[in-house]
DNA sequence: GTCCTTTAGTTGATCGTTCAATAAGATCAC
DNA sequence: GTGATCTTATTGAACGATCAACTAAAGGAC
C-alpha cells in the first residue's frame, strides 16, 4: 500500500518500507537456511533443536511443560505434539509432576542428548556462516541489542 | 552446546549466545504477532498479504508466479497452493502466459485489491507498533543495514 | 468444605507447508 | 530439426502447526 489511499493511517516512509523489507526478506531466509540445514544433516527442526537446548541447559535435564513452551517460543498445544513426536523417537520422556498433579515434566533421554551433541556442530557452524560471520563483532552486538528491545515489548504476546 | 563438547567446532561465545537468542526470540514474537493480527483483523496469512502486496505494486498488477515466489520467499510449490487458496477466494486470478506457453501470470483482482486496502491500515499499525516505533529512526535504519547484510549473503538459498 | 476461577496439559480436526514426482514448454548443441 | 537438458508450474501425500474443546488439578472467596 502506498501512502494516502486511506486516512488516518501513519504509512511507512518509502525508507521504512525499504528498511522492514529488507528485515522481513532476511529473516525468512535465515531461518530457512538454518531450518534446511538442520532437518537435512540432523533430521531435527527448529523448533526440536530448540526443545534439546533447553533441556540440556536445564537442572536435571528437565522441564515443566509450560516452562519449555514459553523459552522455545510456542504455544503449548504445538509444545505437546512435538514433544509427542520427540518421544516416540526416543529424544525425551514425559514424568507427571510429583508437587503439582497438572504438571509434567519433559525430561532429556541420553539418546536426546546425543543427539543434540550431534546436531550442535553443524547448527553453530550454519549461524556463524549466515548471521554471525556476516557481522562484525560491534554490528552483531548491535543486532543483538536492538532485538533485544524489540522481543521485550513482545514479551508477553 | 557449550564450549568444548566437540572438537573443532568454533563455539559461541557467551555473548554471542545470549545476542543470537535475542534474535531469534524477538524474530519468532515479532512474525507470531504480525501473523496473529493479520489472521484476526484481515483473515490473511502474512504471506497472503505479501502476495497482494506485491501484486499491487507491479505492473498491470500481475507477476508470474515464479517471480511472485522469489519476491515473497516461497517455494514454487507451496506459491502455488497459496494462490490457489487465493483464487477460491476471489483475491486473485490464474491466466497462462502470452509469451511463454510455461509461464503463468497472477493477477490481483478488484477484489483482491479491496481487501488489501483494507487489512493494509492494521498490519501497518502493528508493524509500527511492534518494530518501528520501538526504535529511534537511526536504530531502525541501522537494523535495516544489518539485516541487508544479511540477506544479501542469502540471495539464493 | 463448596463453588468459582485459573492454570496445566492434551486431543482431534482442520489447515498450511514440504517434498518428491510429474508434465510440458523453452533452450541449446550439433 | 532432433535429442538432451533446463525451467516453469502443478499435484498429492505426508507431515507440522493452529484452533477450539476438553479434562483435571490448584487456588481463592466466603
Amino acid at each position: 500500500m502506498t501512502s494516502g489511499t486511506i486516512a488516518g493511517t501513519r504509512w511507512l516512509t518509502a525508507e521504512e518500507q525499504v528498511r522492514w523489507r529488507a528485515y522481513l526478506n532476511a529473516s525468512v531466509r535465515l531461518m530457512n537456511a538454518l531450518g534446511r540445514q538442520l532437518e537435512q544433516d540432523s533430521d531435527l527442526s527448529l523448533s526440536e533443536y530448540e526443545v534439546l537446548v533447553q533441556l540440556s541447559e536445564s537442572p536435571g535435564r528437565m522441564m515443566r511443560m509450560s516452562q519449555l513452551a514459553a523459552e522455545v517460543v510456542n504455544s503449548r498445544s504445538r509444545l505437546t505434539h512435538t514433544v509427542r513426536r520427540m518421544e516416540e523417537r526416543g529424544l525425551v520422556e514425559r514424568q507427571s509432576c510429583a508437587d503439582d498433579g497438572r504438571g509434567v515434566n519433559c525430561v532429556l533421554t541420553p539418546a536426546g542428548f546425543a543427539r543434540l551433541e550431534e546436531a550442535a556442530p553443524g547448527h553453530v557452524a550454519a549461524v556463524r556462516e549466515h548471521l554471525v560471520d556476516r557481522l562484525d563483532d560491534e554490528q552483531f552486538r548491535t543486532l543483538g541489542e536492538l532485538m533485544d528491545k524489540v522481543g521485550e515489548a513482545l514479551r508477553d504476546s
